[in-house]
RNA sequence: CGCGGGGUAGAGCAGUUGGCAGCUCGCCAGGCCCAUAACCUGGAGGUCACCGGUUCAAAUCCGGUCCCCGCAA
């Protein structure tokens, strides 16, 4: 074991790499030389201009912040610091060749999935929209392409049926808050042996998109039903009621074996649920909230809004 | 000062030429029925977000405050 401290760069931007960060500052092994994170912007409907996640809580411990706009202009900077290391967690710019061969240990990256499946943005996300049964964190060495270093470790979660983007995205920063420091330190003490990423099985997420919520009825039941879940609570699954956005927040996971009774899109009542009709098989709805209102559950909405039943949602 | 919707009974919503505050659901009581989540009758339940102004009279008009939400980012 080195008895030096680990002089440690930690790279990243939303709350999803806020417990490996923690972890790497609780940890006396580490030494946290300062933290880089994206430029602040204006968040929020009253536009204010807003901090990282990842940079409140370095700032919080008193760590170094910088924010350059580009991690290229930034290389020299980098290299005056001397790190032994660089941490890269959720950073949403790749990492160029300059930066990468500045530290001894080398840039190590965490991602949530199980490489080389789903690499990309949205990799949580499409987990839950193909129905996978579980995922994971990806620990891995950085090379120049986007997510496809050698494997130092993997650790799997199952996806439960009611899991959403959001939940699984915080168990899986939880999980990385917990393995990341203990899987780091054995690869600097060369006890981890590092496995290439099988490119043939891989697969590309793209970054998602405001669009991506919006329900095409047409599709199955089951892939709606997935939907609704991967995009939550961001950017969250929606449709169009009235000319106006609703958005369906929860949806029931049992799947509804109608069809030809109803139009696609088709809203109606089953069993004192409502319920839309697919493309294939029907949707109960759960939780819904129209543009300008608040939440509300289904049964309750056709209270004010009697025409819901019988309307076709587009 | 980015744009816009909203706050009315436990819930979801109507209600602005100012004039006794309504609907659907739920709840309570009774009735019908072999029976019911169905149906009928009756009932309870509101400081109309808050503060001030105009008026004989304000949920409604005017000014201000707080809170919730959609877009945009």
């Amino acid at each position: 074991m080195t008895n030096k401290k680990i002089k440690t760069i930690f790279i990243g931007t939303p709350d999803f790499g806020i417990p490996v960060l923690i972890s790497l500052i609780s940890d006396k092994n580490f030494d946290i030389l300062g933290v880089i994170t994206q430029p602040d912007k204006k968040v929020g409907r009253q536009q204010i201009l807003t901090e990282t996640p990842i940079k409140k809580i370095a700032s919080s411990y008193n760590i170094k912040v910088w924010q350059p706009k580009k991690l290229k202009e930034f290389a020299d900077e980098i290299k005056k610091l001397e790190p032994d290391l660089i941490v890269v967690v959720a950073y949403a710019q790749i990492l160029p060749k300059a930066i990468l061969e500045i530290p001894k240990y080398s840039c190590i990256n965490i991602h949530g999935s199980l490489l080389p499946k789903y690499r990309g943005a949205a990799c949580i996300q499409a987990a839950i929209l193909n129905g996978d049964e579980e995922t994971g964190i990806t620990i891995m060495k950085m090379d120049e392409g986007l997510d496809t270093g050698p494997i130092i470790a993997q650790e799997k979660i199952a996806i439960e049926t009611n899991d959403t983007g959001e939940k699984i995205f915080n168990k899986l920063s939880e999980l990385a808050g917990e393995k990341a420091a203990p899987i780091i330190l054995d690869y600097i003490d060369n006890k981890s042996e590092l496995k290439p990423q099988d490119n043939s099985q891989a697969s590309l997420t793209k970054l998602l998109d405001k669009d991506d919520g919006k329900i095409n009825w047409q599709k199955s039941a089951t892939e709606i039903e997935r939907l609704v879940r991967a995009m939550h609570s961001w950017p969250g699954a929606f449709t169009n009621f009235n000319s106006r956005t609703l958005k369906i927040l929860e949806t029931d996971q049992n799947i509804l074996s109608i069809n030809n009774r109803h139009q696609t899109g088709e809203v109606f009542l089953h069993n004192n649920e409502v319920a839309v009709q697919c493309g294939q098989d029907a949707l109960v709805l759960k939780k819904i909230k129209l543009e300008g209102k608040n939440e509300t559950a289904a049964i309750d909405f056709i209270n004010g809004h009697r025409d819901f039943i019988g309307s076709i949602l587009r």
